[in-house]
DNA sequence: CCTAAGTGGATAGTGACACTATCGGATAGA
DNA sequence: TCTATCCGATAGTGTCACTATCCACTTAGG
């Protein structure tokens, strides 16, 4: 398949496959001569993933470079892999830091609160930062003093949620054609698709529930 | 207090300050002659909210004009704001539309769906396009004919959060020096800021939770 | 074999966004 | 009075995500 047949297929312009390229988030084609080049599948893949991070997941290039990488990278422990998405992912939600005394006490509550859940944080990646930055703006700008602990019902309904959102994966993973994809590269495939996509969903279901409670006087049982 | 004061007291550079003022996001000042004005705390707090909104949630200023316009209409039913408040946060998360029979099909779904659940939607909402563009995404590029039960999950784990975070919101309410300010807007200001901030935690929690199962094994039970 | 369309690589330009800097004239406070 | 500060307007900056143009070369069609 040519560069135009690949546009095409994926509805990329032309001039900006090139420009992916450049920015090494789409890999070059097979070279036929030095102005001639082939292209796959695997393209046509990875240009619908670069798009659906970028339009659905509002995601920055660089981040989506980080996420490539990682995909690519088949040589690396799964966990490791994960662990790189996920901090990718993160990577939008994170901010400036603020002051340095609030933020040292919070992080030291986000790090006990945390073990207590019995979650494995990793000091550098990104969601223990987020969960800082929310817990110092929150005392800083809303509510002073507010306890850590304030996260636990969000911990618990999560944990709910993510378990039935795994066995669904499974579930999946079991039925869909690998054509000729490693399954580990098909499974990180999934865990971005499902935390770009869900994304938008869980939080635009929250706001719902938020507004009906104004439209309809309370929220509705079922 | 002179907008010297004000730069000082909010931390916002005073070119960045006048700047909101061009752009209507700051009300300006009383004026004390023709290139004098005074300020007051309401500015510092406004300014704290924007500062909350671009830089927490990562809101543009277009989006937090439409809030703090919202915000400062005093003439509007409750209800109504609280939609456009919530339309205006939901603003970030819409994308692009795609192919439209596809489209057609999901927003029936997602509509049916939403009846069903007992929630009350607003077409124009944009609650109801971003779970439409989620639909058709996931149809799309992941799982063709998902079917729109496979949110029920998410609307069971949110409305047990929603129901805490409500009262949680009413217990603080009662708590809050008003300072002058309308009890309305001070509502309208937890909403935004319960809203922006809490989002990330959820975000964060939950990559946390799907990253454990990879780090430990399986998700910690508690 | 010739030519027109297509190709890859390089370079430059665009438009949106969120500031940031400077200027000119007016005013406030010591 | 004199200096610091003020308001308002205008222009400039840096980043981001493309988009457009140019060139020399290749390849498919007649």
């Amino acid at each position: 398949m040519k560069i135009s047949e690949l546009s095409r297929r994926s509805g990329v312009p032309l001039a900006t496959i090139k420009f992916y390229q450049r920015e090494r988030l789409l890999p070059p084609g097979t070279a036929t001569a030095p102005n001639q080049a082939r292209y796959d599948e695997r393209h046509v893949r990875r240009l619908a993933l670069i798009r659906a991070l970028r339009e659905t997941g509002g995601l920055s290039l660089a981040t989506i470079g980080r996420i490539v990488a990682a995909l690519d990278a088949h040589d690396v422990p799964i966990h490791a892999l994960v662990g790189e998405v996920v901090d990718s992912l993160g990577e939008e939600n994170r901010r400036a830091a603020s002051a340095e005394p609030e933020r040292e006490a919070a992080a030291a509550d986000v790090d006990r609160f945390l073990a207590g859940q019995g979650l494995p944080v990793r000091a550098e990646g990104t969601a223990r930062g987020v969960l800082i930055d929310a817990l110092v703006t929150l005392r800083w700008r809303v509510t002073p003093g507010l306890p850590v602990e304030t996260f636990a019902p969000y911990v618990a309904a999560m944990r709910d949620l993510t378990r039935w959102e795994i066995t669904q994966r499974e579930l999946l993973m079991g039925t869909q054609p690998l054509d000729g994809a490693p399954a580990e590269s098909v499974l990180l495939e999934f865990i971005v698709y499902g935390t770009v996509l869900f994304e938008p969903v869980i939080l635009a279901i929250r706001r719902l529930l938020h507004e009906a409670e104004f439209l309809g006087g309370e929220i509705p049982k079922a």
